[in-house]
DNA sequence: CCCCGCTGTCACCAATCGGTGAGTAGCGGG
DNA sequence: CCCGCTACTCACCGATTGGTGACAGCGGGG
C-alpha cells in the first residue's frame, strides 16, 4: 500500500534527526568498516554480505565498492585491523613472567589465551569461519588473525627457550587448537563433548583440565 | 558436475541413458538423501539448501517438502543416519584392551577419533557447522552427532574406571577438543596454530604431540 | 561567476532463494 | 479396459542477493 512517495513523512517539523550525515569519506569508510565488524560479530559470517553491511552502517553499498572495492577488500580491511588486537592484550605484567619455567609460561599462556577468545566475538567468529570455509576472503583474514596470534605469543614468551625432548611448536598447536574448539564449541552450544561450558564455574573446569594437560608434558 | 546440458540430449535413438528413473518412492527418498549428504560433504553448510539438493538429486524440492517435511526434516534425517556411524567404527579388536590401563586406553581412543574424523568429511562438515551456527536445525544435528560420539567412547572404553584425582570427564572433554579443531583446522586451511597440517608426517608429529598430553596427565 | 570533481542516493538488473498450487504421468486393481 | 491413486513435474510467487549505471547535491579552484 505504501507508495514511496507516501513513505516521505519526513516532515521537517517533528524529527529532531539525531545524526544529520555530513559529507565525509572518512568518517563513512569508519562507519562502514565498524559495521562490517559489529555485523559478523552479531550475525556471524552466514549472512555477511554487501546489502546486510550497507544497511547497517546507514549508507549505499555503492560506497562499499567504492571506497573499499567490494565485500573482499572489507574483509582485508578486517583483517588488518586485527592488528591492533595484539596492542590491545598485551598485559603490562608480561616482564613478571621472565623467571618462570616454561611449564608457568605455557600454562598462564594457555589460561590468558582461553580468556581473551572467550571475551573476543569477532575473534570467535573468523575462527568459525575459518573452518568452515577456504575461499581467497577467509584466507586472508585467516593469515592475519593466525599472524596477530603467533605475534601474541612471541611477546608474551619472551625469550624464554622450550624444554628439550618435546616438540614444542606441535604441542603448543595442540594446545592452542583444544583452546580455540572450546571456545568456539562453547560460544555456539553451550557444551563441547558433553561438557557443559555455561557457568563460570564450568569454565574453570575446563581451565583446571587445561592446566592439567599443560602441567602434564612440560612439568 | 553433470550440466542439464547433456541431460536434455536424450534424443531416444542415441544415448544408453544408465539410469531411467522409475517411479519408486523409497529409491527417490533415498537418493534424496543421499544427495543431501553428498551436497554438505562437497560444498559445506554455505550453501546447503532446497533448491541446491533437490538439483543434486535429480528431482523437484517438491518432494522434498512432502517426503521429509522441508529442510529440518531432511537435515533430522541425516542426523538419524549418524546412528550407523558409530556401528561401522567399532573395531572387532575392542575387546584386547581390557587390560589397558586407562591411560593406555585414552591414547589409543585420542589416536582413532583423529584418524576417524580425518577420514569422514560430512562429520567434519556437521562440527564445522556447529560451531558456526545456532539454529535449530545445526542443535539438533548437533545432538545426534554428539550422541554417536558419546556412544562411540562408551563402547571403546568398556568398563575402564578412570583414575581417581583427575576430572576425567572434562580433560577427555579437553582432548577431544584439541582433535576436532586440529581436524576442522587441518581440513580447512592445511594448518592450525602454526602447525601445519598437510602431509602425513604432519599428522604424525600432531599424533605425537597429542599422546604426549594425554601421556601426561593419565600417565 | 561557472564548472568539475567528489560524496552520496536511487533505480534497476539478472539470478537465486524458499515455498506453494496446480497439473501431468504412470502403475495397479477393479 | 479404464479409473483412481500416487509419484512426480512445472510454473509461478515474493523476497533477497551481488552488482552497475545514472543522477543529485555540495564545495572548491579556475
Amino acid at each position: 500500500m505504501l507508495s514511496e512517495a507516501e513513505n516521505l513523512d519526513n516532515s521537517p517539523g517533528v524529527g529532531a534527526e539525531p545524526e544529520r550525515r555530513v559529507r565525509d569519506r572518512g568518517a563513512t569508510e569508519r562507519a562502514i568498516l565498524a559495521a562490517a565488524k559489529s555485523l559478523l560479530v552479531q550475525e556471524g559470517f552466514q549472512n555477511f554480505g554487501i546489502n546486510a553491511v550497507a544497511r547497517r552502517a546507514g549508507c549505499d553499498k555503492q560506497l562499499i565498492y567504492r571506497y573499499y572495492g567490494g565485500l573482499d577488500g572489507l574483509v582485508e580491511a578486517i583483517g588488518a585491523d586485527l592488528g591492533t588486537w595484539v596492542r590491545d592484550r598485551i598485559p603490562e605484567d608480561a616482564g613478571g613472567m621472565f623467571m618462570l619455567t616454561y611449564g608457568d609460561l605455557m600454562e598462564r599462556l594457555a589460561l590468558l589465551l582461553l580468556d581473551a577468545l572467550r571475551n573476543d566475538p569477532l575473534m570467535r567468529r573468523i575462527l568459525a569461519w575459518e573452518v568452515s570455509e577456504n575461499t581467497e576472503q577467509v584466507r586472508r583474514l585467516s593469515e592475519a588473525r593466525s599472524k596477530a596470534l603467533a605475534l601474541w605469543l612471541d611477546r608474551m614468551r619472551g625469550s624464554l627457550a622450550p624444554p628439550k625432548g618435546v616438540d614444542a611448536a606441535a604441542v603448543n598447536a595442540v594446545v592452542i587448537a583444544a583452546i580455540q574448539h572450546l571456545v568456539l564449541s562453547g560460544a555456539a552450544g553451550g557444551q563441547c563433548a558433553g561438557l557443559s561450558l555455561k557457568t563460570s564455574k564450568d569454565w574453570e573446569k575446563a581451565a583446571t583440565a587445561l592446566k592439567r594437560l599443560v602441567r602434564g608434558v612440560y612439568g
